[in-house]
DNA sequence: ACTATTGCTTTCGTTTTGCAAGCAAAAATA
DNA sequence: TATTTTTGCTTGCAAAACGAAAGCAATAGT
Protein backbone atom coordinates (compact mmCIF):
# COMPACT_ATOMS: atom_id res chain seq x y z
CA UNK A 1 0.00 0.00 0.00
CA UNK A 2 1.81 2.92 -1.10
CA UNK A 3 -0.53 5.18 -1.47
CA UNK A 4 0.68 8.92 -3.97
CA UNK A 5 0.61 12.27 -2.24
CA UNK A 6 0.80 15.12 -4.11
CA UNK A 7 2.38 17.35 -1.83
CA UNK A 8 2.68 18.24 1.83
CA UNK A 9 -0.34 20.38 2.42
CA UNK A 10 -2.54 18.53 5.28
CA UNK A 11 -5.65 19.32 3.61
CA UNK A 12 -4.64 18.14 0.28
CA UNK A 13 -3.40 14.94 2.00
CA UNK A 14 -6.70 14.63 3.29
CA UNK A 15 -7.96 14.65 -0.34
CA UNK A 16 -5.76 12.38 -1.61
CA UNK A 17 -7.91 9.55 0.29
CA UNK A 18 -11.15 11.00 0.71
CA UNK A 19 -11.71 13.05 -2.58
CA UNK A 20 -13.84 11.29 -4.93
CA UNK A 21 -17.27 10.48 -5.45
CA UNK A 22 -17.68 7.30 -3.20
CA UNK A 23 -15.38 7.29 -0.34
CA UNK A 24 -17.50 9.49 2.08
CA UNK A 25 -20.72 7.94 0.54
CA UNK A 26 -19.62 4.86 2.12
CA UNK A 27 -18.56 6.46 4.95
CA UNK A 28 -22.22 7.84 5.81
CA UNK A 29 -23.91 5.10 4.69
CA UNK A 30 -22.41 2.64 7.55
CA UNK A 31 -22.17 6.08 10.24
CA UNK A 32 -25.93 6.82 9.53
CA UNK A 33 -27.67 3.97 7.78
CA UNK A 34 -26.52 1.48 9.03
CA UNK A 35 -24.83 -0.66 6.20
CA UNK A 36 -22.75 -2.70 6.83
CA UNK A 37 -22.48 -5.62 3.88
CA UNK A 38 -21.93 -5.77 0.48
CA UNK A 39 -25.25 -6.13 -0.36
CA UNK A 40 -26.31 -3.58 1.98
CA UNK A 41 -24.32 -0.82 -0.12
CA UNK A 42 -24.95 -2.44 -3.06
CA UNK A 43 -28.63 -1.92 -2.88
CA UNK A 44 -28.61 1.90 -1.55
CA UNK A 45 -30.30 4.89 -3.12
CA UNK A 46 -26.56 5.82 -4.77
CA UNK A 47 -26.18 2.69 -6.80
CA UNK A 48 -22.88 2.12 -6.89
CA UNK A 49 -21.61 -0.24 -9.43
CA UNK A 50 -19.88 -3.42 -7.80
CA UNK A 51 -16.63 -3.56 -8.55
CA UNK A 52 -16.11 0.20 -7.40
CA UNK A 53 -17.64 -0.55 -4.31
CA UNK A 54 -14.97 -3.55 -4.18
CA UNK A 55 -11.77 -1.46 -5.17
CA UNK A 56 -12.75 1.13 -2.53
CA UNK A 57 -13.71 -1.03 0.45
CA UNK A 58 -10.39 -2.58 -0.02
CA UNK A 59 -8.76 0.66 -0.25
CA UNK A 60 -10.31 1.69 2.73
CA UNK A 61 -9.85 -1.30 4.96
CA UNK A 62 -6.06 -0.90 3.57
CA UNK A 63 -6.06 2.29 4.84
CA UNK A 64 -7.31 1.54 8.39
CA UNK A 65 -10.67 3.39 7.80
CA UNK A 66 -12.63 0.14 8.14
CA UNK A 67 -12.28 -3.27 9.04
CA UNK A 68 -13.86 -6.71 7.61
CA UNK A 69 -14.99 -9.05 9.86
CA UNK A 70 -17.55 -12.36 9.68
CA UNK A 71 -20.05 -13.44 12.30
CA UNK A 72 -19.48 -17.05 13.52
CA UNK A 73 -22.44 -18.25 12.29
CA UNK A 74 -22.28 -17.18 8.28
CA UNK A 75 -19.17 -17.71 6.74
CA UNK A 76 -19.90 -15.71 3.75
CA UNK A 77 -21.99 -12.24 4.75
CA UNK A 78 -18.99 -9.66 5.26
CA UNK A 79 -19.31 -7.25 7.94
CA UNK A 80 -17.76 -3.95 7.30
CA UNK A 81 -17.21 -1.36 9.82
CA UNK A 82 -15.69 1.85 10.60
CA UNK A 83 -12.59 2.21 12.90
CA UNK A 84 -11.75 5.05 15.39
CA UNK A 85 -10.21 6.30 12.09
CA UNK A 86 -13.58 6.33 10.13
CA UNK A 87 -15.38 7.20 13.15
CA UNK A 88 -13.24 10.46 13.51
CA UNK A 89 -14.04 11.18 9.82
CA UNK A 90 -18.51 12.37 11.67
CA UNK A 91 -17.37 16.46 12.17
CA UNK A 92 -16.89 15.69 8.14
CA UNK A 93 -20.08 14.48 7.53
CA UNK A 94 -21.80 16.86 9.89
CA UNK A 95 -20.00 19.80 8.18
CA UNK A 96 -21.22 18.60 4.99
CA UNK A 97 -24.65 18.03 5.96
CA UNK A 98 -25.11 21.41 6.71
CA UNK A 99 -23.65 22.90 4.06
CA UNK A 100 -25.51 21.20 1.68
CA UNK A 101 -28.55 22.19 3.85
CA UNK A 102 -27.89 25.64 3.13
CA UNK A 103 -26.63 26.02 0.01
CA UNK A 104 -27.10 22.61 -2.61
CA UNK A 105 -31.12 22.42 -1.78
CA UNK A 106 -31.31 25.25 -3.83
CA UNK A 107 -29.99 23.51 -7.09
CA UNK A 108 -31.42 19.93 -6.26
CA UNK A 109 -35.17 19.92 -6.20
CA UNK A 110 -35.54 16.12 -5.03
CA UNK A 111 -32.89 16.79 -2.06
CA UNK A 112 -34.56 15.43 1.51
CA UNK A 113 -36.10 17.51 4.29
CA UNK A 114 -33.93 16.68 7.31
CA UNK A 115 -35.80 17.91 10.39
CA UNK A 116 -32.20 16.68 12.53
CA UNK A 117 -30.68 19.73 10.79
CA UNK A 118 -31.66 22.26 13.30
CA UNK A 119 -30.36 20.47 16.41
CA UNK A 120 -27.37 19.75 14.33
CA UNK A 121 -26.84 23.14 14.17
CA UNK A 122 -27.55 24.45 17.44
CA UNK A 123 -25.35 22.00 19.26
CA UNK A 124 -22.84 20.37 16.94
CA UNK A 125 -20.78 18.54 19.41
CA UNK A 126 -23.13 17.18 20.91
CA UNK A 127 -24.81 16.18 18.04
CA UNK A 128 -21.48 14.77 16.39
CA UNK A 129 -20.79 12.78 20.00
CA UNK A 130 -24.37 11.31 19.88
CA UNK A 131 -23.56 9.89 15.84
CA UNK A 132 -20.41 8.27 17.44
CA UNK A 133 -21.91 6.77 20.38
CA UNK A 134 -24.98 5.44 18.25
CA UNK A 135 -22.96 3.24 15.81
CA UNK A 136 -20.86 2.20 18.37
CA UNK A 137 -23.64 0.45 20.69
CA UNK A 138 -25.13 -0.41 17.01
CA UNK A 139 -21.98 -2.39 15.92
CA UNK A 140 -20.76 -3.38 19.44
CA UNK A 141 -22.28 -7.03 18.79
CA UNK A 142 -20.21 -7.37 15.94
CA UNK A 143 -16.61 -7.21 18.18
CA UNK B 1 -26.28 24.27 -15.60
CA UNK B 2 -28.10 21.41 -14.72
CA UNK B 3 -26.19 19.73 -12.65
CA UNK B 4 -26.44 15.81 -11.63
CA UNK B 5 -27.48 14.77 -8.62
CA UNK B 6 -27.43 11.22 -7.57
CA UNK B 7 -29.97 11.11 -5.50
CA UNK B 8 -31.85 13.16 -2.49
CA UNK B 9 -29.47 12.45 0.30
CA UNK B 10 -27.84 16.15 1.84
CA UNK B 11 -24.59 14.51 1.85
CA UNK B 12 -24.11 12.82 -1.32
CA UNK B 13 -25.51 15.82 -2.95
CA UNK B 14 -22.92 17.63 -1.40
CA UNK B 15 -20.79 15.03 -2.55
CA UNK B 16 -22.01 15.63 -6.18
CA UNK B 17 -20.43 18.73 -6.02
CA UNK B 18 -17.31 18.63 -3.91
CA UNK B 19 -15.95 15.15 -4.32
CA UNK B 20 -13.63 15.62 -6.64
CA UNK B 21 -9.65 15.71 -6.43
CA UNK B 22 -9.66 19.50 -7.15
CA UNK B 23 -12.83 21.11 -5.79
CA UNK B 24 -11.86 21.45 -1.83
CA UNK B 25 -8.27 22.24 -3.11
CA UNK B 26 -9.10 25.32 -4.73
CA UNK B 27 -11.13 26.20 -2.26
CA UNK B 28 -7.95 26.12 0.00
CA UNK B 29 -5.87 27.71 -1.93
CA UNK B 30 -8.22 30.35 -1.99
CA UNK B 31 -9.51 30.72 1.81
CA UNK B 32 -5.73 29.98 3.41
CA UNK B 33 -3.14 30.45 0.69
CA UNK B 34 -4.12 33.70 -0.57
CA UNK B 35 -5.08 32.30 -4.13
CA UNK B 36 -6.92 34.62 -6.34
CA UNK B 37 -5.67 34.47 -10.22
CA UNK B 38 -5.29 31.75 -12.67
CA UNK B 39 -1.17 31.95 -12.34
CA UNK B 40 -1.72 31.69 -8.13
CA UNK B 41 -3.46 28.00 -9.09
CA UNK B 42 -1.20 26.99 -11.41
CA UNK B 43 2.18 27.24 -9.43
CA UNK B 44 1.04 25.74 -6.46
CA UNK B 45 2.62 22.95 -5.05
CA UNK B 46 -0.54 20.72 -6.03
CA UNK B 47 0.46 22.02 -9.76
CA UNK B 48 -2.88 21.93 -11.39
CA UNK B 49 -3.17 21.43 -14.97
CA UNK B 50 -4.30 24.42 -16.73
CA UNK B 51 -7.43 22.40 -18.37
CA UNK B 52 -8.16 20.88 -15.06
CA UNK B 53 -8.09 24.20 -13.36
CA UNK B 54 -10.40 26.28 -16.26
CA UNK B 55 -13.45 23.63 -16.39
CA UNK B 56 -13.19 23.35 -11.80
CA UNK B 57 -12.94 27.52 -12.15
CA UNK B 58 -16.18 27.37 -14.69
CA UNK B 59 -17.72 25.21 -12.43
CA UNK B 60 -17.61 26.88 -9.32
CA UNK B 61 -18.57 30.18 -10.54
CA UNK B 62 -21.84 28.42 -12.35
CA UNK B 63 -22.34 27.11 -9.20
CA UNK B 64 -22.19 30.22 -7.32
CA UNK B 65 -18.94 29.35 -4.88
CA UNK B 66 -16.66 31.91 -6.30
CA UNK B 67 -17.08 35.00 -8.56
CA UNK B 68 -14.83 35.74 -11.67
CA UNK B 69 -13.88 39.88 -11.44
CA UNK B 70 -11.02 42.24 -12.58
CA UNK B 71 -9.48 45.11 -11.44
CA UNK B 72 -10.18 48.34 -12.77
CA UNK B 73 -6.56 49.08 -14.03
CA UNK B 74 -5.92 45.65 -15.35
CA UNK B 75 -8.27 44.77 -18.01
CA UNK B 76 -6.41 41.08 -17.84
CA UNK B 77 -6.08 39.67 -14.66
CA UNK B 78 -8.62 38.17 -13.58
CA UNK B 79 -9.34 37.48 -9.63
CA UNK B 80 -11.17 35.03 -8.25
CA UNK B 81 -12.80 35.58 -5.24
CA UNK B 82 -15.53 32.80 -2.91
CA UNK B 83 -18.65 34.10 -2.43
CA UNK B 84 -20.64 33.57 0.93
CA UNK B 85 -21.33 30.06 -0.29
CA UNK B 86 -17.76 28.89 -0.97
CA UNK B 87 -17.16 30.51 2.63
CA UNK B 88 -19.65 28.60 3.98
CA UNK B 89 -17.14 25.89 3.48
CA UNK B 90 -14.52 26.90 5.76
CA UNK B 91 -16.04 24.32 8.63
CA UNK B 92 -15.27 21.52 6.25
CA UNK B 93 -11.51 22.46 5.44
CA UNK B 94 -11.33 23.02 9.26
CA UNK B 95 -12.02 19.58 9.75
CA UNK B 96 -10.52 18.34 7.04
CA UNK B 97 -7.42 19.56 8.92
CA UNK B 98 -7.87 18.10 11.63
CA UNK B 99 -9.06 14.56 10.77
CA UNK B 100 -5.54 14.61 8.39
CA UNK B 101 -3.36 15.78 11.29
CA UNK B 102 -4.36 13.27 13.85
CA UNK B 103 -5.17 10.13 10.47
CA UNK B 104 -3.20 11.02 7.42
CA UNK B 105 0.28 11.89 9.06
CA UNK B 106 0.89 8.58 9.66
CA UNK B 107 0.56 7.77 5.72
CA UNK B 108 2.61 10.98 4.13
CA UNK B 109 6.14 11.44 5.92
CA UNK B 110 6.12 14.35 3.96
CA UNK B 111 3.25 16.01 5.43
CA UNK B 112 3.78 19.74 6.74
CA UNK B 113 3.25 20.50 10.78
CA UNK B 114 1.09 23.21 11.49
CA UNK B 115 1.30 24.70 14.95
CA UNK B 116 -2.24 25.95 14.28
CA UNK B 117 -3.79 22.77 14.50
CA UNK B 118 -3.37 23.00 18.39
CA UNK B 119 -5.56 26.07 18.76
CA UNK B 120 -7.86 24.77 15.71
CA UNK B 121 -9.05 21.82 18.22
CA UNK B 122 -8.77 23.83 21.42
CA UNK B 123 -11.63 27.21 19.85
CA UNK B 124 -13.05 25.74 16.99
CA UNK B 125 -15.46 28.39 16.10
CA UNK B 126 -13.79 30.83 16.95
CA UNK B 127 -11.29 29.57 14.31
CA UNK B 128 -13.43 28.94 11.74
CA UNK B 129 -14.69 32.94 12.42
CA UNK B 130 -11.20 33.95 12.36
CA UNK B 131 -10.47 32.84 8.77
CA UNK B 132 -13.57 33.93 7.20
CA UNK B 133 -13.11 37.26 8.89
CA UNK B 134 -9.32 37.18 7.55
CA UNK B 135 -10.54 36.44 4.16
CA UNK B 136 -12.85 39.06 3.99
CA UNK B 137 -10.24 41.78 5.30
CA UNK B 138 -8.09 40.73 2.69
CA UNK B 139 -10.36 40.57 -0.25
CA UNK B 140 -12.39 43.93 0.31
CA UNK B 141 -10.45 45.83 -1.70
CA UNK B 142 -11.34 43.66 -4.53
CA UNK B 143 -14.91 44.36 -4.24
C1' DA C 1 7.55 48.35 -31.69
C1' DC C 2 8.91 44.34 -29.25
C1' DT C 3 8.82 41.01 -25.55
C1' DA C 4 6.78 38.78 -21.67
C1' DT C 5 2.86 37.46 -19.12
C1' DT C 6 -1.77 35.96 -18.36
C1' DG C 7 -5.50 33.14 -19.13
C1' DC C 8 -6.92 30.28 -21.34
C1' DT C 9 -8.10 26.16 -25.44
C1' DT C 10 -6.90 22.09 -28.00
C1' DT C 11 -5.06 17.63 -28.68
C1' DC C 12 -4.09 13.31 -27.30
C1' DG C 13 -2.95 9.67 -24.02
C1' DT C 14 -3.95 7.61 -19.43
C1' DT C 15 -6.61 6.66 -15.49
C1' DT C 16 -10.92 6.32 -13.15
C1' DT C 17 -15.65 5.29 -13.28
C1' DG C 18 -19.81 2.82 -14.92
C1' DC C 19 -22.60 -1.08 -16.91
C1' DA C 20 -23.53 -5.67 -17.59
C1' DA C 21 -22.60 -10.26 -17.40
C1' DG C 22 -20.74 -14.08 -15.14
C1' DC C 23 -19.44 -17.02 -11.35
C1' DA C 24 -18.00 -19.70 -7.15
C1' DA C 25 -19.02 -20.54 -2.43
C1' DA C 26 -22.21 -20.61 1.10
C1' DA C 27 -26.91 -20.60 2.79
C1' DA C 28 -31.67 -21.50 2.44
C1' DT C 29 -35.27 -24.35 0.76
C1' DA C 30 -37.54 -28.50 -1.01
C1' DT D 1 -29.77 -34.86 -0.17
C1' DA D 2 -30.61 -32.07 -4.21
C1' DT D 3 -31.88 -27.73 -5.97
C1' DT D 4 -32.40 -22.85 -5.76
C1' DT D 5 -31.21 -18.46 -4.04
C1' DT D 6 -28.16 -15.21 -2.05
C1' DT D 7 -23.81 -13.05 -1.27
C1' DG D 8 -19.65 -11.18 -2.63
C1' DC D 9 -17.27 -10.60 -5.64
C1' DT D 10 -14.38 -10.56 -10.82
C1' DT D 11 -14.04 -9.68 -15.76
C1' DG D 12 -14.62 -7.21 -20.10
C1' DC D 13 -15.62 -3.31 -22.32
C1' DA D 14 -17.51 1.57 -22.94
C1' DA D 15 -17.64 6.31 -21.20
C1' DA D 16 -16.08 10.07 -18.52
C1' DA D 17 -12.58 12.48 -15.94
C1' DC D 18 -7.91 13.60 -15.50
C1' DG D 19 -3.20 14.86 -17.03
C1' DA D 20 0.92 16.56 -20.02
C1' DA D 21 2.20 19.40 -23.49
C1' DA D 22 1.73 22.57 -26.98
C1' DG D 23 -0.34 26.52 -28.82
C1' DC D 24 -2.44 31.08 -28.92
C1' DA D 25 -4.74 35.68 -28.52
C1' DA D 26 -5.07 39.69 -25.79
C1' DT D 27 -2.98 42.66 -22.62
C1' DA D 28 0.87 44.61 -20.02
C1' DG D 29 5.41 45.95 -19.52
C1' DT D 30 9.85 47.67 -21.62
Amino acid sequence: MDYKFRCECPITSALDILGDKWVLVIIKQMLIEDKKTFKDFMESDEAIATNILSSKLKCLEELGIITKTQLPDNRKTNIYLLTPKGLALTPIIVELSIWSDENVRELNSIMRDSPEIAIMKSNKDAFIQMIKDNYKTKTEKFY
